[in-house]
DNA sequence: GGTCTGGTTTGATTCAGGTCAAGGTTCAGG
DNA sequence: CCTGAACCTTGACCTGAATCAAACCAGACC
């Protein structure tokens, strides 16, 4: 977690590649280097930005680089010759994205809305990584992490329904969104979010749940329509009754 | 890969608890690890066997134990309420099962067929593994190739189609079965297997595929009815038209 | 205010795969 | 060799989600 109490505007920011200025530096894989450490790491990245819908790594392309998500929100999909997309992680800000000590990158990553990130070149960050296994450590925690997800994210692909998909999505998302860095109104808004803005599309939506977009349109509004959410915008959701939201994810 | 010149019948069995005479020392993630870091982990590990259908971790439990799979396969499952289940995983010898670093298992770990496996009581692995980056190394390695399989599954679960998924999954069941040791017939078992026998029953491979068995048998028939495959005994598998497979995989 | 554009919703229809219900095989144990 | 149980296949039917086709809407830009 970020410590809040520093706040970072009152941090000197001409060192623009400095990472003691960086919003994400407690929660990142860099949390736990010490100075030294840091710094050495701070010589190998730099920092980029990324607009919405532009991509920053390829599927089955040379793995090149590697970074840490300061801002903002990445999707990793995998696609097939003829076009099917399945959206196969979410990276969000201190996620850390790309593929260390491997060839070749098993998804593309596309950014879902304007974002900066902070990266590597693979080979400089896996030599990095080998020599402190701190760093190594961190990033097994996080993979651990990731692929516990990953499995059940498998589960509602293979065995749910689209009510239960679209039902398990909210409260995930109600989640997620919440607890992105720190808490501002002291303990107000601890726990899942209640009105949140989805970084997806329709199409983003349907890509992840395994679903076509009418699908995924019809369950919105069947959701609406029972009073379970309102949709007060397009990519807005306020959970009006998370009980039955949860009984419908089964 | 194990070093198939060194036969292991020739190294004194007395000790059982010795790893220099186990078939996977060159392959899991005890490989690299120097004599009294092996002794210090055999120490506190210990060999059991597992029987097929019998469970070895529970979904949702406490992460108590962690192990190396010696010989057999296994599945890790997910499964609802209502008693769907999604099989999320499956591990064969050299993998290693279980879930370091963490409280909880997100998956349960049952055998498919008769297993030996080397476990550890999750403490003491994590406090070992902290302790030896280069082992941690090797465990990242394998949650990293993990979870881009994991992923490339996703892509099967949500959007393939059935004969797809079938195709799929005996091309990836030739490749994954080919290759478990040692290459004995010199070079003739190079490469994928053109026969094999599954070692799942057509429920475990709905299972697996989020499909119903039913689904799974009608495919089958097809398969066999259209010379792709022949099926010699309920779980053997011929692959008489590689390229019809490939295609139909998509 | 128009109008263009990309995303979204809604409706009608189809169909892949699920469900329900028999049968058929295989094999262990007597 | 018989029997029972577990597993697998096949058929008839149904349904949930996909597909196809039209509107509809919200912004962006004149």
């Amino acid at each position: 977690m970020h410590d809040c109490r520093r706040p970072v505007w009152l941090v000197r920011p001409e060192r623009m590649s400095a990472c003691d200025t960086c919003i994400v530096r407690n929660r990142a894989i860099c949390a736990g280097l010490d100075n030294p450490e840091i710094a050495a790491l701070s010589v190998m990245g730099r920092r980029r930005t990324v607009s919405a819908g532009e991509p920053l790594i390829w599927e089955d392309d040379d793995s090149l680089l590697v970074a840490n998500v300061i801002e903002g929100v990445l999707k990793l999909t995998t696609s097939t010759a003829d076009g099917r997309e399945q959206i196969v992680g979410v990276a969000y800000p201190s996620d850390f994205i790309g593929r260390p000590f491997g060839q070749t990158s098993a998804a593309s990553v596309v950014a879902l809305t304007d974002a900066r990130v902070c990266v590597f070149a693979r080979n400089d960050f896996d030599r990095f990584a080998r020599e402190h296994p701190e760093l190594e450590h961190k990033l097994l925690e996080r993979t651990l992490a990731e692929l516990d997800r990953t499995r059940a994210w498998m589960m509602l692909l293979g065995r749910k329904s689209a009510p239960e998909k679209i039902a398990t999505f909210l409260l995930d998302m109600s989640e997620r969104l919440a607890d992105n860095g720190c808490v501002h109104q002291a303990g107000a808004d601890i726990g899942p979010a209640r009105q949140f803005t989805l970084p997806f599309s329709r199409q983003q939506v349907a890509d992840l749940l395994g679903l076509t977009i009418e699908t995924v349109s019809r369950q919105f509004t069947k959701l609406k329509a029972d009073g379970v959410v309102a949709l007060p915008g397009r990519r807005d959701v306020e959970i009006l009754d998370r009980g039955a939201l949860q009984a419908l994810a089964g």
